[in-house]
This record gives C-alpha cells, structure tokens and sequence, in this order.
RNA sequence: GGGGGCGUAGCUCAGUUGGUUAGAGCGCCGGCCUGUCACGCCGGAGGUCGCGGGUUCGAGUCCCGUCGCUCCCGCCA
C-alpha cells in the first residue's frame, strides 16, 4: 500500500496502525483495528493490531495497562479493539524490520472492544498454505481481509483512479447508461430481466453499452467514458464472469490512428501510475493475416518464438494421404519447431490427444534425425519432402516438430495453442518479459459455415475500410483493432459506422432485411439520419487489466464478489428461487415442474 | 452440452493391495510463561471420509449415480 490517508481524531483513533509513528515516540496515541495476531507470554502481552493500511504491536503491561491487561488475555483473532497508550521505541533488539512500524510499539493504558468475533472458518493471516476458494467465497469478507486480496483491490482502485484522471484531463465526460435496455446483439446470450408493467416483455441487462455510447456521438458529447458493468449469460473461465467491467470510451471526429495514439498515452499514464510495465510508444501493431499465419491466433503472445510455419507447398505432390487429402480439400499443412526436447511417447501421446481436443483430427510428431525424421510419419513422405520440411522449419538434429493438417483455421487454431502452452511448459517465456500490440486490419467479416451467413468478427457496427462491396462482403477489411497483451485479448474497438446507408448495407449483408433491421435498430438508423459525426472508440477488460498487473491466475481474485464456476455468488447464494408472488406480479406462471411464460 | 482434476478434523493435506481404534501441521480450548513478533512449553477437544446406492465377511480405499469446487472443449471478445 502507497499512502496512508489523512485521518481525523475521533473516539476510536487518532491514527492509523500502517502509520511509522516514529515521529510520536513519546506521545500519546490511539488506534482501532483487529487482532491479527496475540502472544501473550503471561505477564507481558502483545497484540499486533491490523487496520486498512497495516499493522502495529501493542504491549500490555500488568501494571501500567490497568483492566485492559486482562481483557487483553480474552483477546482472540479478529476482535475489533480500539487502544490508546504511549508510543514508545523499541529497543534495537527488539526491533521488528519486517514490519514498517517495527521501531515502535503502542504501551496501551486503556483498550475497548468494540466487537468480538467467532474463530474465522481460516486463518485471515496464515501461513499454511492456499485456502480453497470456496471457503474464501463462502466468507468473502473475511478473505478480504487477508493482503493479497486487500492489495489486489487497492491495485485495482488506482487503476481507475489512473484511468478517470487521464480521460478528464483530455477532455471525457463520464456518462452513465442504462442497465435495463434492449438488448445489443454481440453474439452472447444476454441476461433478460421481466417486464412487470409490461408483461410478457424483458428487459436485456447490456453485453457492453455500444449502442448508448454511439448516440452520445450523435448527441454531440465528443469524447465519452465510462467504467461499465457489462453482463453476458455465458459460461465461466478464469478470465470470465458473467458480469464483469469495461472501461468504455468513445470520441468523435477521429480515425484509426487518433483512438490508438490516445489509448497508447492512456495506458502509459495508467501503467506509470500503478509501477506495470514500462510502455512503449508507438505500440507494435501487427496485421490480422500476419498474427494468424505467424501465431495461428488473433492474440498473439510475442514473448518467445515457436512460430508456425506453412508447409503445403513442400508437400503439394505427396503421397501421404493426411497431408495430401487436407490440400486438395482447399485446407493447409503447417508446423512449428519445438526445438530441441526430449518427450517420452506417452507425452507425445498426449499432445495429440489435446490437439484433438481443440478440434485437429491428428497432430504428426518428428524429431529431426540426420536428413530425415525420426517419427511414426516418416515412412509416408519421400527423403525429399523430409529434406524440405526440415528446411522449412529450420530444423536442427533432434529438434521436435509438430504438424497439423487441417482446414487452415483448425490448423492455426490448434498449433497457436500448443504454441503456447508447450512455451509455458518448457519455460521458453523470459522473466519479467511482456508483449503489447495492437492487432489491426481485421476482415470486417467471417463466414459462419454452420448457418451459411455472414458474421461480423467485431460487431456489426464497425465500420469497413473504405468502401463497402456487398458483392465481395468478405473482401472488406474492417477499421478495428485489439490490445493484446501477453497474449490475452485486453480490449477491442473500432471506428463505427456513421452513415445510415452504410449501416443498412452492412445489415443486409448479414442477412437481416430492412424490417428486421428496422425492427431491432431502428433507433440507431434513425439517430444516424440526424447528423452523425464520424466516430469511434475501445472499451477494455478492466478486470483483466487488473488481473494482469496483479499476477493473478483468475480474474476473480481482483473482483471483491466474484461468481463461481457455476455461475453462482457462494456468499448470497444467487441466484436463488423467488416466492411465487414476486412470479405472478411480474405474470410468470409457476407450473409444477417449473416456470413458464403465459 | 462434453472431458479432466479435486472433495478425509475449522484450514491445508497424508492415508499402502480393501483389513482392527482414520493421522499430521496449522487453527481451536485449558494450563504455565515479562520482550515476543509464525513466541515457546505441557495437556486436551475436534471426523456423517461431500451425499445416495451397490459389491464384499469387511469400503476413506472398488463400482454406479448424484452434488459442489476447479481447469479445459463447445460457447463467449
């Protein structure tokens, strides 16, 4: 923790136990917090008490400390006390140096218990070890209590604070949107909420507030910020929660490069402010083709090498049914080199079997050995192919090489993943090294084979670049661009689209007709008709950032009330059943084996 | 929706090939202790082995089901 924050005397406490004190040796004061910590050697006790911003030792004298020597003997951990008494320095030899007050200690001459508290279900300050997050869930606020998770929200505090003070200095006005709204179709499930005074219709909780964002461009508030929750009905994962925080921003009158030289100087400030990683302007952007051809991903972890390498040309004439049957079914070989491992087969076993389990039919395993390949493989290709591939990946003697063939996509995605994960296995990730691009020039859209339409990657409010073929819709490339960092998507934007004939068009390209659109955006349509200026913006993963610049596995250990796997709150028990009276006001009709509408 | 891991004392975990009374550390309770700071020493309490069923002479251990937590795939920026 940085700072202790100015503190006015009251009943309780005229100062903070984090607070050094060396310049009140001698004087009196009083502090209130709770007993973290009691060693009571029978005629002399001592109680570490532990506030917001810290700890400072008490000592209870028999004769100097009156009553409260014996109520410090009742004390246990986690009673709440306020003491007042003498702050003294210690003795050299009795200096703590792991503790920043550890040159002084509070001689209490009165103490209050101001609340006791049952034994905690664990130990708030212990040392034994993780506790299991259920536990931590089930009692959250005692979990809180503990400093990482203390820190880990202070941390997550000053990343606000940095981001607020920067867009108020350049000029954002912070506007709050709804939470009831209609929903805006970003390709989640949303989260509905009943209408009571209009039965039988549901309000969306938002997935994000685009839709409201755009129309304070319309509206002529130029530049617009919010810290936002955003709500999606989807399964959970460590970097997912059903609600979660965007930092959302948005400005007119501006292009590509103006939104990304702001944001560069935004998360500099933030950075700087919070001691993460020094930022480097300009910030590396990396192309959408090249981030998937290189990385297999439109994340790309730069940190360590490992890139793909496409192999089809070197194996266009091959005999070898796999490679041969992916290539003429339009698809692709590709590979990467491991480098130099020794993996037993059940190991190799195994990174087939999670190639498999992210979609690839096979993985083909080599170590290069002489010219040719030591691999189940090898007897299908001719030594020329082998020759050649060993070329292509820049193999040397024993290196590990892993190969996909597949549709491209399947390809990529499933070597961009094992790139990955066998750099973290392998420990190719330099210390204390991170990677920050913008993945830019994006394909405005994505063919969706499953139900043979058009997709938008981003949302379909994102404008093209340049002119938009409806005869070509996948030709266009999109004005939008990622933040990665380390490999994790942080944010995402784009400029928007601001002219109402475009959106149109865009919409029919995704297969929803004028009616449609009419029906769902008409709202849009029609504030785009009123003079809408060019604009666009980015919104943020806050809890990711924060995530990030803590060193947390899991985004719920920078939320103070965070879901469980199951989408569950452990501490409130949400969600939960409701009476059936709160259902017939809102004309929900409990029948035997559930709910159902009327 | 699917796959993996885990579930034993308040917490973290051990528990052999199925075998007698289920253990450890921390915490908790009691006693002693005037310089500790992960205080120390002595003693003690504490268990529906997640839940239900099955196999067996016998189940913490094996089988089936189920619930919870977690990681992943699908899904989701």
């Amino acid at each position: 923790m940085s700072e202790v924050p100015a503190l006015r005397a009251n009943g309780f406490r005229d100062t903070w136990c984090g607070q050094a004190l060396g310049d009140r040796v001698d004087s009196a004061a009083r502090v209130a917090g709770w007993v973290h910590r009691r060693r009571d050697h029978g005629g002399l006790i001592f109680i570490d008490l532990r506030d917001r911003t810290g700890i400072v030792q008490l000592v209870f004298h028999p004769d100097s400390s009156g009553a409260s020597f014996e109520l410090a003997h009742r004390l246990r951990a986690e009673d709440v006390l306020s003491a007042s008494g003498t702050v003294v320095r210690r003795s050299p030899e009795t200096v703590n140096p792991d503790l920043p007050t550890g040159e002084v200690e509070l001689a209490v001459a009165e103490a209050e218990l101001l609340a006791d508290a049952e034994t905690p279900p664990f130990q708030v300050e212990g040392f034994s070890g993780e506790v299991g997050e259920d536990a931590r869930l089930r009692h959250r606020y005692l979990d809180l209590r503990r400093s990482p998770m203390r820190e880990a929200l202070v941390l997550r505090h000053r990343v606000t604070a940095a981001m607020r003070e920067f867009l108020d200095r350049e000029g954002f006005l912070d506007v709050e949107t709804p939470v009831l709204t209609r929903s805006t179709p970003e390709g989640a499930r949303d989260f509905l909420v009943p209408s009571r005074l209009q039965q039988g219709s549901f309000y969306a909780l938002p997935q994000s507030p685009q839709l409201f964002k755009q129309l304070l461009m319309v509206a002529g508030f130029e530049r617009y910020y919010q810290i936002a929750r955003c709500f999606r009905d989807e399964d959970l994962r460590a970097d997912r929660q059903p609600d979660f925080t965007q930092l959302d921003l948005e400005m007119s009158f501006v292009g590509v490069d103006d939104v990304i030289e702001l944001n560069e100087r935004l998360l500099a400030h933030v950075f700087e402010q919070v001691g993460g990683p020094a930022v480097e302007r300009p910030i590396e952007r990396l192309a959408y083709d090249q981030a998937m051809s290189r990385f297999g991903t439109d994340r790309p972890d730069t940190r360590f090498g490992l890139e793909l390498v496409e192999l089809s040309g070197a194996l266009a004439g091959t005999e070898f049914k796999v490679f041969s049957g992916a290539i003429e079914s339009g698809g692709a070989v590709r590979g990467l080199n491991a480098g130099r491992r020794e993996l037993p087969r059940s190991e190799l076993d195994g990174l087939i079997s999670r190639a498999q389990e992210l979609g690839a039919k096979g993985l083909v395993w080599a170590f290069r050995e002489g010219d040719g390949w030591r691999s189940p493989t090898a007897k299908f290709l001719s030594a020329e192919e082998l020759a050649e591939l060993n070329r292509l990946l820049g193999a040397r003697e024993g290196d590990l090489l892993l190969l996909v063939a597949d549709r491209e996509r399947v390809a990529n995605a499933v070597l961009g993943q094992l790139r990955v994960e066998l750099a973290q296995r392998f420990g190719l990730i330099p210390e204390g090294a991170h990677s920050l691009l913008w993945v830019v020039d994006w394909p405005l859209l994505e063919w969706n084979d499953d139900e043979r339409r058009w997709d938008p990657l981003h949302h379909p409010f994102t404008a093209p670049a340049g002119e938009f073929d409806p005869e070509n819709p996948g030709g266009a490339r999109a004005l939008a661009y990622d933040l990665v960092w380390n490999g994790q998507e942080m944010g995402g934007g784009s400029i928007r689209i601001h002219r109402a004939d475009v959106q149109q068009q865009l919409f029919a390209a995704l297969g929803i007709d004028a009616a449609e659109a009419e029906a769902r955006f008409g709202f849009l349509l029609e504030a785009l008709r009123y003079g809408a200026p060019p604009h666009g913006g980015i919104a943020y993963g806050l809890d990711r950032i924060v995530q990030r610049l803590a060193g947390a596995d899991s985004i719920r250990d920078v939320i103070a009330f965070p879901k469980t796997a199951s989408g569950a709150d452990a501490l409130t028990g949400a969600p939960a059943p409701v009476g059936e009276m709160q259902l017939k006001d809102l004309g929900i009709a409990v029948h035997r084996h559930g709910l159902a509408g009327h």
